[in-house]
DNA sequence: GTGTGTGCAAAAGGTTTGCAAGAAA
DNA sequence: TTTCTTGCAAACCTTTTGCACACAC
């Protein structure tokens, strides 16, 4: 559990000015044990819950993006419907099921390390995203 | 290259009325050797610039889903900016060029073969797909 | 003729932007 | 006081919807 004075000098480090909003954002986003998945609408609408105070949206996005600009959250693609983002920033891959629209983190040992053998030349890999989309049994193929 | 009669089986028989739209749909998706990428956007444009001839965007929309459910098509997520289509249905993973904005298709040598070692319980899995991001070589890291 | 498909425009979502007012440095 | 940030509303873009007209069967 981080402290209001640790957010103040993280985002200080990373030039950016620790507002009200932004405090706010950081608490809900990382005072948590795990991984956190969720979209800019959950987050304004767990702001608005449980801090019982209102943040405008303009605001949550920018610094979402200000947040993921400076490497403190990962943008995670699965449909064109919205943006997911993910507290976990370091290099993971997910499950998504399709029943519940839940994100779950894969853990090490659930995939095998995935390798690239041809890469396209002259580009270098920036990144590599495993998505595993998973249902019920009883659910038919889609 | 399929000809328009084919055209008219393949949609016969799948339910779907070869209407002149779907045809043209059909002209300039299938009728090419290689894999087509697109935004719905890029198929209507081509349409409009190749056959100087319109569809309206809501029947494009229609029809490029109505092949999706029929699995003619297969969607894929990059970002959320907009949804991409794959005239390949195979089971296959993409490159992605963040430079040119560029969709490749990984050929089955370019990449080990992606092993799953624990699925979430009382899930089947119903599709992996991989994305590799590259760039660049003197880009920054994003 | 009946049922589908099309086209248009309007509406709906998520996201971005412009700008004036407010807060941090 | 200067610069950055916020909030609101309007704008934007992609996608969906409603409905009258047209086409396939």
């Amino acid at each position: 559990m981080l402290k209001n004075n640790e957010f103040i000098d993280k985002l200080r480090s990373s030039g950016l000015r620790p507002t009200k909003q932004r405090l706010k954002i950081c608490e809900v986003l990382f005072n948590r044990e795990e991984t956190f998945h969720f979209t800019i609408n959950d987050l304004a609408n767990r702001i608005s819950d449980q801090l019982n105070d209102k943040i405008s949206l303009a605001t949550v996005y920018n610094t979402v993006h200000a947040f993921k600009d400076k490497g403190y959250l990962k943008e995670i693609s699965i449909n064109s419907d919205k943006s997911y983002f993910d507290t976990n920033v370091s290099n993971h891959h997910h499950f998504y099921d399709e029943n519940s629209n839940q994100l779950i983190d894969c853990k090490d040992d659930d995939l095998e390390k995935v390798i690239v053998k041809n890469n396209i030349t002259g580009k270098k890999i920036k990144s590599i995203e495993v998505l595993i989309k998973v249902a019920s049994d009883n659910q038919n193929q889609n």
